[in-house]
DNA sequence: TTCAGAATATGACATTTGTCATATTTTCAA
DNA sequence: TTGAAAATATGACAAATGTCATATTCTGAA
C-alpha cells in the first residue's frame, strides 16, 4: 500500500471516530514522523508467534498488501474506550497495556499484550465499540491489518478461525482467574502474584534479575487492583523482606520461591 | 443415536475423566432416571436463541443424531473443574452457574447460563482442562453435543465460527467488566449491581417483581465477591431502605433506579 | 542549572470489610 | 411430627485497606 493508501486509510480511521481530537493528536504525531518502516509480513518474526503462524501465503500476501505498520512511543495511545474498531493490531515489538476506566476516573489495566499478540480484536469481532483502551508502556512497532481483511481470513481459513477461537478462550480464562484473585486474595497474596505475572509476561533483561517491564507504580496498583499507596507500602515491604529490589522503576526479582509463598502459590 | 450408543458416549465421557467416583455418583443418577426424553433440534425453541441459530439443516440434522439430552435436578454438577471436556452443552431451559473454586475452599460465581446458552465450551475449544465447574441452580434440561461435531462444524462453517467467536467475545467483555468493579467499586455497590444483573439474565416471575432466580445467601456472596454476613447485611438493609423485599430465598425488586444509585450506575 | 510539577514514600487515621460467636429460623429426613 | 443439621441473622470485634496530609525525591522543560 503506497501513501495515498495509506492516507486514505488514516482518514476512514479517523473520521468515524468519536474521540477525533485525541486522533488527531495522534494523526500529527505520525505524520511528523515522515514514514513508519513497513514490516514485510512473510519475513515477520513476530508473526510465528501469533494467530497468524498457520496461515497460507498468499494470504500472508494479501495481509501484506493490506496492513499498515506504526510505531508508538512509551505512552501514546493505539485506540481508546468508546471508539470504533476498524481493524486488529499486531505487537511487533514493544509493550501494550489494555486498560478500562472506572467510575472515579482511576484506570483499571485489564490484560498486557507483547510481540506476537494481537490487541483491539474483542471489540472489532464482537462489532462493537472498544470497551478498553490500548496505551503503549514502552516504545513499540505495531502493525494494523483492516476488518474487512480479518473477516475474509475467518471466512476462508477454519484454522483461522480456531486460533482466532483459542486466543479469546485464553484470554478469558485469565480473565475469570483474576476475577476469583480479585474477590478471594487479600492485596498482599495479590501484589506478589503480579509480579510473578509481569516476570512471566514480559521476562528479565539479560542480567537475570530486572524485570523488562517498567511500570510506575501507580500502574502496578490498578493492576493489583488497590491504591496506589497501598502498591508502594507493599513493594517497600516486599523489599525490606528480600523478596525484591528496586531503583524508581527499575525492579529486580531476588527470591521467587518467597514471591511464590506470599502469593500463596503452591502447585 | 440409540440407547447403545448413548451408553458408549457416556462410558467414554466418564472413562477418562479424572473425577471419576463423582461422575460414577451423576451416571447412576442418569441410569435411574430410565431415559431423558430426546429433544429434536429441528424445532428446538432454544435453538434459534443460540448460536446454532443460523447453521444449514443438514448441520442441524448431524447435531440432531449425535446430540445427547440429559435434565439436571437443581444443585446436580454438570462438570468439575479439572476434568476434560469432550463436547459441550446446550441448555434448554433452566439455569446454570459457572464458578470456580479459591484458595480457602470458597466458590466463586465467574458466569451464568440460561435457555440458549451455551456451558462447558472454553476448555473445549482450547483443548484443556475445565478451568471452572458449572452447576445446576434450578432444575434444567441440557443437551450435549460431541467434540467432533463442533470442530467439524467450525471447519465447514464460517459464519458459525464467527457466532462462537462473537459468544467468546460478550463473555471476556463481561468478565473484564466484573474485573474492574471487583478492583473499584464497594461491596454495596456491587450487591446493588449483582441484584440488578440477576433480575436482566434471569428476569422476573409474573408478578412483576419476584426475581426468577432463587440463590442462597452464600451463593449471592460468591456472586458478589463477598463475604456471607456482609451479604446478609447489606441485603436487609436494602430490605429496610425499601429496595428490595424478601421471604427467604425469593426476592423482589421494589426500587429499580435506588438500585441504580446504590450501585452508582447513571448512564 | 534550576525550578515546578510529578512521582514516590511514609505516617496517622478512618472506613470498610471480614471473622468469630451466637441466636434464630428453616429444611428435610427419620 | 420431631429433631438435627443447615441456612439465615445479628452483634462485637479485629484486620485489612483506603484516604488524607505531608515529606522527599525525581524528572524534564525553561
Amino acid at each position: 500500500m503506497g501513501f495515498f493508501g495509506r492516507f486514505l486509510l488514516l482518514g476512514f480511521f479517523l473520521c468515524d471516530n468519536p474521540i477525533f481530537l485525541l486522533n488527531l493528536v495522534l494523526f500529527k504525531k505520525i505524520m511528523s514522523k515522515k514514514e513508519d518502516i513497513q514490516h514485510d509480513c512473510e519475513h515477520c518474526h513476530s508473526r510465528y508467534k501469533s494467530i497468524f503462524c498457520q496461515i497460507a501465503p498468499d494470504e500472508v500476501k494479501i495481509i501484506n498488501e493490506n496492513k499498515w505498520c506504526q510505531s508508538l512511543e512509551k505512552g501514546q495511545q493505539l485506540f481508546a474506550e468508546g471508539a470504533y474498531p476498524h481493524g486488529i493490531f499486531c505487537v511487533n515489538t514493544g509493550k501494550i497495556k489494555i486498560h478500562q476506566m472506572g467510575d472515579e476516573g482511576r484506570e483499571q489495566i485489564v490484560r498486557f499484550a507483547k510481540e506476537g499478540d494481537v490487541v483491539g480484536y474483542r471489540a472489532m469481532l464482537a462489532g462493537e465499540k472498544y470497551s478498553s483502551s490500548a496505551t503503549a508502556i514502552d516504545t513499540t512497532s505495531i502493525c494494523f491489518i483492516p476488518k474487512n481483511v480479518i473477516f475474509s481470513l475467518i471466512e476462508k481459513d477454519s484454522n483461522f478461525s480456531i486460533q482466532l477461537i483459542k486466543l479469546l478462550s485464553s484470554n478469558l480464562k485469565h480473565a475469570e482467574e483474576s476475577i476469583l484473585h480479585l474477590a478471594q486474595k487479600p492485596v498482599r497474596e495479590r501484589m506478589a502474584e503480579s509480579l510473578l505475572f509481569l516476570k512471566e509476561m514480559y521476562g528479565l533483561e539479560p542480567d537475570g534479575v530486572t524485570m523488562s517491564v517498567s511500570l510506575s507504580r501507580e500502574e502496578i496498583a490498578t493492576l493489583v487492583g488497590t491504591a496506589t499507596e497501598t502498591a508502594i507500602r507493599l513493594l517497600s515491604e516486599f523489599k525490606s523482606k528480600k523478596l525484591v529490589s528496586f531503583e524508581g522503576r527499575k525492579i529486580q526479582i531476588i527470591d521467587v520461591p518467597g514471591l511464590l509463598k506470599v502469593a500463596n502459590i503452591h502447585d
